[in-house]
Formats: C-alpha cells, sequence, structure tokens
DNA sequence: GCCCGTTAATGAACGTTGTTCAGTAACATT
DNA sequence: AATGTTACTGAACAACGTTCATTAACGGGC
C-alpha cells in the first residue's frame, strides 16, 4: 500500500487538535471554523475531514483532551479533610474553567441533542462524582451521599458553566470561586452533624 | 408619509412572533433561520429585517414575552409558608422550562458575549431573586438573605438548564423536579435554626 | 527500472446560513 | 393626475459545513 506524501498523520493529528485548542481559546466555539483550522494548520480543509470526519471530530478529540486534564488535575490535588478537600476541588473546578474558558465551553455547547455523548464523557462525570461523594460521606455517614454529590455537582457546575458564558454578572456581583466555595459551604453545613 | 399596503405592521410582528415561538418549540434554535421564519408567515426574510433589525431582534421580543409568562407564573403562586413557598416557586421554575423546552434554550443560549443584555433580562432576574430572598430571610433572620438567594437560584437555574439541553442525565437518574426540591431542601436545612 | 494500484491531499463545488440593498409597487398628499 | 414616501420583494453577498472528482506521490509486482 502507498504511504504518506507530505505530512505524518499522528504529527498532523497533534497540530489539528492543537491549532483548534488556539481557535477556540481566542473567540470560542464560533471561532473555530472548518476553513480557518485548515489555514491555520497549513492544510486544507478536506485534509481535516479526512482525518476526524468533520468538525465535530475536532471537537471531540480536543474535549477528550480538556477531559484527560480534567481529571489529571483533580488526581493532582493534595490529601486534606473531607472538607477541605471539597473546597479545593471546588476551587480547582472554577480555576480550571477560567483557564480555558473558550475550549470550556465546546464541552458543552458541541453535542447537539440527537448525538449520543461518549463513553468517556459519562465516565469521566461518574468519577467526578464519586470523588465528591467520599469526603460527603465522611462528614455524614447518613444519607445518601451520591445523591448529596450529583447536587453538589450540579451546584458547583451551574456557576462555572454561567461564569464560563460570562454571564455570571447577571446574577451575581462575587466571583464564581466565592460562590462555588458557598455551595460548598452550604452542603457542608445541611449534612453536618448537628452541632452550635 | 405613506401608509402599509398589504400588511398591518402590528399584526405583522404578532403573527412572526408567534411563528418563531413555533419553530423554536419544535427544533430549538437550529430551527429558527431567517428564511424558514419568513415563509411560515408567508413574507421574505427581507420584511423581517425591516421589522426586527435581524433574527437576533426577532429572538429578543420572543425571549421579552417568554420572561413576561415566567414573571406572570411566579406571581401566580398561591401564598404559603417560606418554604413551601420555596419548593412550589422551584416546581414552577422546572416545569415553565419543560413545557417550552425550545423557547427557554433561546432564553440563554442568544445572547452572545460581546452584546449587552437589555434591561428587562436583569430586572427580572433582580425582582426573581428578591422573591426568593424574601422568604429566605423569614427562615432565618441573620445571614445574607440576598446572598443565599443568588446561591439558590443558581443551583435551581443549573438544573433547569441541564435538563433543557437534554443532558441532565448525564449526571443524574433523577428528575429535574426532584433535584431542584432537593435543592431547596439542603439551603433550607443549612441555615434554619438548630433543631432536632 | 518501469508501471500501476493505492492513498494523501487538494480545491472547486453544493446547499444553507445571516444579512444587505437596489428595485418595485401601493398608498397619502398636493 | 402627479408625486413623494414607504412596505415589501427577491436577488445578491460572504461565510459556513460538507462532499467529491481530480491530482500527485509513494510502494510493490513484473
Amino acid at each position: 500500500m502507498a504511504r504518506p506524501r507530505q505530512y505524518d498523520p499522528e504529527d498532523l493529528r497533534r497540530r489539528v487538535i492543537v491549532a483548534a485548542r488556539g481557535l477556540l481559546q481566542e473567540g470560542g466555539p464560533p471561532a473555530l471554523t472548518a476553513r480557518g483550522l485548515a489555514e491555520a494548520v497549513g492544510v486544507t480543509s478536506g485534509t481535516i475531514y479526512a482525518q476526524f470526519g468533520g468538525l465535530r471530530g475536532v471537537i471531540l478529540e480536543v474535549n477528550r483532551e480538556t477531559f484527560s486534564e480534567l481529571r489529571a488535575t483533580i488526581e493532582a490535588l493534595p490529601e486534606a479533610s473531607p472538607e477541605a478537600w471539597l473546597y479545593s476541588l471546588a476551587d480547582a473546578y472554577v480555576a480550571f474553567m477560567l483557564r480555558r474558558q473558550g475550549v470550556w465551553q465546546a464541552l458543552f455547547e458541541g453535542p447537539r441533542r440527537d448525538d449520543v455523548a461518549p463513553d468517556w464523557y459519562l465516565q469521566m462525570i461518574k468519577q467526578l462524582l464519586g470523588r465528591i461523594a467520599a469526603p460527603l460521606a465522611e462528614i455524614s455517614p447518613e444519607g445518601d451521599a451520591a445523591g448529596r454529590a450529583e447536587e453538589l455537582f450540579l451546584a458547583v457546575h451551574g456557576i462555572v458553566a454561567m461564569a464560563a458564558a460570562d454571564r455570571l454578572d447577571m446574577v451575581s456581583g462575587r466571583s464564581p470561586e466565592a460562590l462555588a466555595r458557598e455551595a460548598v459551604a452550604t452542603m457542608v453545613r445541611a449534612i453536618a452533624p448537628a452541632q452550635s
């Protein structure tokens, strides 16, 4: 069989993904166009379709990397008491988004209602929920820790999503970090064993 | 000055808005195209531009009506104890979205990062926050009720937004109603005077 | 060592999008 | 009746995602 002509396919894939992240970072999802991406990489749009099957395929690969980095970020969080760890997770989640707003938007703006989410989307969220449920179970052994984890995640994620879309200031003058920590505080206060 | 030729302009505006709502309802934001809307109303796209200045103008008018209906829905909620009222507000918020998913998506998907939100967007949210803060202050007179209202609203809205995008099942198997009520319950539990 | 099948890559096309604007036709006024 | 003003049309433009016939280069078979 014949072989590549001028691009190492693996290297091409990497450069496309890197360029796509760059476009997303400065300009958000609307800035990621097939032609713009092709030009940024130095190929034509057809080449990208041959490699990724379409713009959606490119976004999917970018998202895979973003999720992978988020997982690594969370794994790297220093151990701490259950409560302190929840705070640092909330901080990390907010900070992670802030450092890649454009890329973050592609995570949830991309997939349309009709197409199924890839497995690793669900696995990533499931793992994240597990990491939240564990400290919650330590704080309050009784009660549905998994359910509370869902609830706390949705609260923090809602804040982060709003901030990512630059719409948080419609609701609150406070920073996303402050609001996320408040959400954690409220949950802890609600389930902590009665005191004072 | 000359006068209308074949359309009563006010009637035309109404029909355009009604048709736009219809398109949004079945197909979401991608279904609302200038040509499709024009055809649904029986005019050409140019006419819509003359009347609304563009698709964004149409969406803005649809959103104005949606907000108006939301306000009316909330005003119509029966009086109740502070806690019970918060639950019924959460229920109403979820139900309101579920009955107009497509239209709801346009509320927050529409406005891009660079254009300013209309005053009534902010006023509507501010009023909603006030309606949440009042019962919270009754439940717990001490503490920042306004801040807690922001927090509770963000939690419920995050759940509703996720459900509107049909992505809630990525996080939880529970219904948006159940999750929204849980969010209220957690807030109430966190701030209620110590008991039991 | 020449040919040729296979494959990477192009770039022109197609259909659809939002948006603009010169033209047209109808009304109110003079 | 003529005219000016205005609502409306519909053709055009640029940009979008996507497809595909064409081109050019490489490796293996004779």
